[in-house]
DNA sequence: TTCCTATAGTGGGTAAAAGTAGAAAAAAGT
DNA sequence: ACTTTTTTCTACTTTTACCCACTATAGGAA
């Protein structure tokens, strides 16, 4: 279970360090092998376990490709989709694809979502938080919800 | 498993060099020779390893040829369909009329989609991406969908 | 409280590989 | 036979991956 929020530094190169706790906790699930792909809603982009992948993978691959939105989600979660390997150093390098489809720079924010991390652009993160849409609805699923 | 987007430059000549990783995995699959069509729905060019394109050029061929959306899918996958091989450094060359039909120059993105490729220019890709076309309805099947 | 140590995080440097460009040779067409 | 296009070969530049070293921080012990 991924929790919690880290700030994270991305070097020149676009390296970023997967802090240590969380590094770990890769290890033991998926031996420290991810699959990074795009987020379809946000500028954004998901980290998954690789095992937590392949159970998404075919639900996405199932989706009729004559409908447009269904086809646009396809097209980024699997076009986008990339395995990835921590180095020596517990570092990923996040592909320059990936950068730009989440117009990642130096400063990033990693998410924990339960079964996947989100990682953001802090610029973004912020943006994001500050945006009030409240115009849409409240799905039916949340409205018995109690915090 | 095709997977990942990568940014490639043609060249003057109209040659793009395959990225490494996948000229491997083409190089197993299908000993390296591909079929290169047109997509029907956008201008892009889908780019599949040929025992792949076997399977599905009987199913065009089977569809009905009186129906209008019929006879434009086949006339478009069927009429653009070349197959291509990689040169010795692992490019191939895009015939003109696939070039023209997607509008590719210089920057092309090349997108996995599982059992293919698709070929985008670059600017198409990103105009794409922005299009917030949300005027489609969500199919069923992605209205439970939890990622 | 201060110093020491361990460990996380950061920043290059280098060697190998991948991508790019250009020239020369071969082929095709006028 | 000459021109134009295509293909192959070679050389160069850029990028990537791997390795090593430095810095900063936190924790523990004296």
């Amino acid at each position: 279970m991924f929790l919690g929020s880290h700030a994270i530094n991305m070097d020149a190169k676009g390296r970023m360090a997967i802090p240590t706790k969380i590094r770990e906790s890769l290890a033991s699930f998926c031996d420290g092998r991810i699959v990074v792909t795009a987020h379809t809603e946000e500028r954004c982009l998901l980290v998954y376990p690789e095992d937590q992948w392949k159970e998404i993978l075919p639900q996405i691959e199932a989706l009729p490709s004559f409908n447009k939105v269904a086809r646009r989600t396809q097209r980024l979660l699997i076009g986008y989709a990339t395995p990835l390997e921590m180095d020596g150093n517990g570092r990923i390098l996040v592909p320059p694809t990936l950068r730009e489809y989440a117009n990642l720079e130096k400063k990033l924010m990693l998410v924990g979502q339960g079964k996947k991390f989100e990682l953001w652009s802090e610029d973004s993160w912020f943006k994001w938080l500050d945006e009030a849409d409240q115009d849409d609805d409240v799905p039916e699923q949340m409205m018995n919800l109690s915090l």
